[in-house]
DNA sequence: GCTAAGATATTGTTCAACAATTCTCAATAG
DNA sequence: CTATTGAGAATTGTTGAACAATATCTTAGC
């Protein structure tokens, strides 16, 4: 047995989140999925837990479990964490190794390509990375996973945006900016600028959700 | 009834691993465990879960839950997330409320007594308490909960210290200084000294792990 | 003393029944 | 008409058991 029940009902409930199938606030009842996936309400409850761990879904006590919702005050409060491990990052650039160093540059050489090639879906996930390299700098596996679970919420958020695929675009030209300063030891300069960076993009996202917030109204 | 079972049953193992009924490396049988609380093995898995998020406990599979052991590699990754968080911190004090900011003098002011009066337990916790809102000055609830298990790891650590009681004493002065700088506007200075800071506290901490460790040896 | 095979103990997974809580909705009072 | 209350329905929480898979201990043989 490669894996176990509970690991392919969260599969399942994971690909149907993703996919859209099942919209952020949506009641999960253990009874009808359960039917509905051939497996008992305990072996249920232990895929929600898996899918909890990742912060897709959310348990209320005696209320069951609902897929995640992630509001503009979530939105500005992961924004203001990446600043903090973002610019922790920058700052401990100058003692990083050399493979992490790299990483920076390679995820901007690879989210120019796939911009280059059109595939807007590479370009999100390259820019992520980017993202997560300079968090990365600092070299602490801790800001590592907390960076990937911020990520992860992220994601989320930008289900909801109604045309996700070319955010990254107009943030490449600045990426690579950003590399550059890296690069020349401007570490200073590299900071600041990735600080109103973050700023602009959070913005961005706000505003998408709050026209998002007006079609449902 | 308030919490499920399994957090209050979560609660206890918690209190019971921070007051060092179950010191470090401590396999948690899930029948003995069971029995001794009167919950069911299913129940006591869940509480585990709740723990292990927390990192307070460590499952190894078909092995069981043990009691986490936190190593000097544990302890210096934790302070550099302490120093991204706290340094993300200071440079928000400018911009934060005035309770936030009151909050860290409060600290300082309990610590103090509690010294006068020779309570080093009381010591301890109020100089956690300055760090974490040093780091709550950003106004993130999410840096808020990651301030909290970062110190919970780090009582972990403690625990395997020879001398944890008179550990914060020496840091006393340095808290009410930082403090000064801090309502003073110098907060350039204060992320130096408290850089400065938490890198000598970390080195006294390692110091003391090591001496432990030849005892044992 | 060391290795290997078998016995024992522990954890992993799944299930169905019962307990506790929340939700629904009609009846009632203001 | 609105708010409240309470019985009943629907849903989640908890338990104990059974069986499978894995690890640990015991013992026999070399």
């Amino acid at each position: 047995m490669a894996l176990s029940t509970a690991q392919r009902v969260a599969d399942v409930l994971r690909d149907r989140i993703e996919g859209g199938g099942l919209p952020p606030g949506t009641r999960l009842s253990e009874e009808a999925l359960g039917r509905d996936l051939g497996v008992s309400r305990n072996t249920l409850r232990e895929a929600f837990r898996l899918l909890i761990h990742e912060s897709l879904v959310v348990h209320r006590l005696n209320r069951g479990v609902f897929v995640r919702v992630v509001d503009p005050a979530d939105v500005t409060d992961i924004y203001r964490v990446r600043a903090a491990l973002e610019c922790a990052g920058v700052r401990a650039a100058a003692g990083a190794g050399r493979p992490l160093r790299a990483a920076v540059t390679a995820a901007v050489d690879e989210a120019e390509r796939a911009a280059a090639g059109g595939d807007w879906q590479e370009v999100g996930s390259a820019d992520l990375r980017f993202h997560r390299a300079l968090a990365a700098l600092s070299a602490s596996p801790r800001i590592d996973t907390a960076m990937d679970r911020l990520m992860a919420e992220l994601r989320l958020a930008f289900h909801a945006m109604p045309s996700a695929h070319r955010f990254h675009e107009p943030f490449l030209a600045r990426n690579r900016a950003l590399a550059r300063l890296l690069e020349d030891g401007e570490y200073g300069r590299a900071e600041s600028e990735l600080t109103t960076y973050l700023d602009d993009a959070l913005k961005l996202i706000l505003g998408a959700l709050r026209e998002r917030e007006g079609e449902n109204a």
